[in-house]
DNA sequence: TCCTTAGTTCAAAAGTTATTGAACAATTGG
DNA sequence: CCAATTGTTCAATAACTTTTGAACTAAGGA
């Protein structure tokens, strides 16, 4: 249960283009990058795909190093890789989330939207 | 042998990044990239992958509407379709390109030149 | 016409990725 | 301690993707 990220510049182009590739993935990053600097637990996700499927997704996502994951108690704080991507890749991150905001064949960002704040 | 292309707004966000994702279709497009406006033929790509591969490889990106492919004589004109990648997705092949040129594991873009030009 | 060049198609094999359910940890609250 | 919550792991399967070689088509030149 180590979950290992690779390093900055362990960072592979192809991996993180093929990793974004799948609609469920992109469909996370996207979900996080509007929540930008929140860490999400796994269920956030729990709408796009099973339980078992999303760890699997996340992994992916994980090992690609898109996302860190963090072990807090019982939960898994996942984040963006935001400042390891935009070091490593220019602009890429940023045009990806456009392009995906832009892209009318995929469903609208931002789930069930309930935040507890009392 | 009709060559179907996507129509600009048919061309989908994860289909491209999943097409660009393969380190052979990386490669072509970088290539393309570095001599864009010049339509090349197949044979180009003849370093990358064997013939019946390369036409695997060219058909996806071209159903991906990555490139643009046409019929002259007994060649295939292949072009990348940098306006309508723009158009739908600004920037991002551009901060594609230019992650793979910063990317030191990828083999360096621009195969053996010898212009004919006698 | 015959041959070469350029590329495609097909079917098979190999390899990889995604999805599932059942069983398993680990932490936390009662 | 017990139960619930959160997420992982495992093995199986399903579903794709990539790669290959052999056979093919189509155009162009001698």
């Amino acid at each position: 249960m180590s979950l290992p990220h690779p390093t900055t510049d362990q960072i592979s182009l192809p991996i993180v283009l093929a990793v974004l590739g799948d609609p469920t993935r992109l469909a996370i990053v996207r979900y996080l990058a509007s929540k930008e600097g929140v860490p999400l637990n796994c269920s956030k996700f729990l709408d796009l795909a099973s339980k078992t499927n999303l760890s699997y997704h996340l992994a992916k996502l994980r090992e690609a190093g898109v996302t860190r994951s963090e072990a807090v108690g019982t939960s898994r704080l996942i984040t963006l890789r935001r400042d390891d991507l935009d070091k490593r890749f220019p602009g890429l991150l940023d045009s990806v989330i456009a392009a995906a905001d832009g892209d009318k064949a995929l469903p609208a960002v931002g789930v069930s939207e309930v935040e507890v704040s009392a």
